[in-house]
DNA sequence: CCGCCCTTCTGACATTTGTCATGCGAGCCG
DNA sequence: CGGCTCGCATGACAAATGTCAGAAGGGCGG
């Protein structure tokens, strides 16, 4: 009766180290292993897994993301995420897609296999100071579609560039991306950006 | 006649994990382990280990600067990097800083025994990838104000208080933004700052 | 059904940028 | 020494950006 377990990570060097950490543990039991995201997921296709522990920010398709699709196909597996930059609008995200469980890799690997049990066992775990950075940084103020141009500007394009591919006027995007500086309350667009990201908000 | 080393990674789940790995090694002994920069060095100080292998991304300090304080102090400890994020810059630096190894955290535990002991010997070991990386980004087109000025917009700070801080008038900052900007071929500063910082020139 | 908010647009304006020409002094190399 | 580059600066102009007012349609809650 022990817990089938996937683990997806990019870092060879880390996913082989905790792969060797849980395999300790009696009842628990690496099935398969995958270095990016779609790899992730052909690993749960074939494997299905009791629980799967997902890197964040992993190649081709983030933890999130895998995550979501897990749910969809197969509704036994659990998930749950495992990252170095928790950022608070992660958790979000990542709870949004039914994942279980959310821990920075700061905890150690019996904290790691303990939580995976609860996970396992139904239970939702999340890292209490995550948790308390999502709160305090509370709900995104920007609505869908500011949000939207000021992903398009992350990359420091020109208003030109962003109306285009939001298919917006120029004007239109210019307004967007104003009241998004207003109520970030910072200095240009590139602050909010950088705001914006740091808040998990884009 | 083991080896004596020193671990130092912010993230408690990689070290320990790491440290697992390590000891199945009968030649290495992990005599110390350290969480962020301080610690390491004040680690290195204490238990005067062989090889410290450091992250580069740690709170208080950097791997980097570590590894120069620990030449500095510490003649006898050779150095190595690990790291997730390896961009071209920082293997520039780490070399300038006396480190000895430079890999990314997809390399298996058993490279990485193998490299710690290669490095242990007194010879060098860098990711061919990242090295050819390095290589093919070649050195940093920009003079040493360029790059200061590229720093301090970093942040998306407007000319005037990029100016302040630099204490340069704000005509010259925008010159000095301007030939950045024409030197790496990019559309505006931002993308010029985003660029630059991939590249490891900031 | 009325009001409110979101979305989208336009036009006008002030401000901030990016670009260019040009000037001057310091340091360096032949 | 004479040219050369580099650091630093101006001033002026064009382009991009930020800000504001206003207006029209859609949708949703009271």
């Amino acid at each position: 009766m022990s817990v089938r377990v996937l683990l997806a990570d990019d870092e060879h060097l880390i996913r082989g180290a905790l792969a060797a950490l849980l395999a300790l543990e009696d009842d628990l039991v690496v099935v398969a292993e995958a270095a990016t995201g779609p790899e992730a997921l052909a690993m749960a296709r074939a494997h299905r897994p009791d629980v799967a522990v997902l890197d964040l920010q992993m190649p081709g398709a983030d933890g999130v993301s895998v995550a979501t699709s897990i749910r969809d196909e197969l509704p036994g597996c659990r998930t749950m995420i495992v990252t170095s930059h928790g950022r608070p609008g992660h958790l979000k995200r990542a709870l949004a897609a039914g994942v279980r469980g959310f821990v920075p890799k700061t905890v150690s690997a019996q904290r790691l296999a303990e939580i995976i049990r609860t996970v396992h066992a139904g239970n939702r775990y999340v890292d209490p100071e995550l948790a308390a950075d999502a709160i305090s940084a509370g709900d995104t103020p920007l609505t869908a579609r500011e949000a939207e141009v000021l992903e398009l500007a992350a990359d420091g394009a020109p208003v030109s560039e962003i109306a285009e591919r939001a298919a917006l006027s120029q004007g239109t995007v210019r307004n967007y991306l104003s009241s998004a500086v207003s109520k970030l309350g910072v200095e240009n667009r590139h602050a909010a950006v950088r705001l914006a990201r740091e808040r998990g908000w884009v």
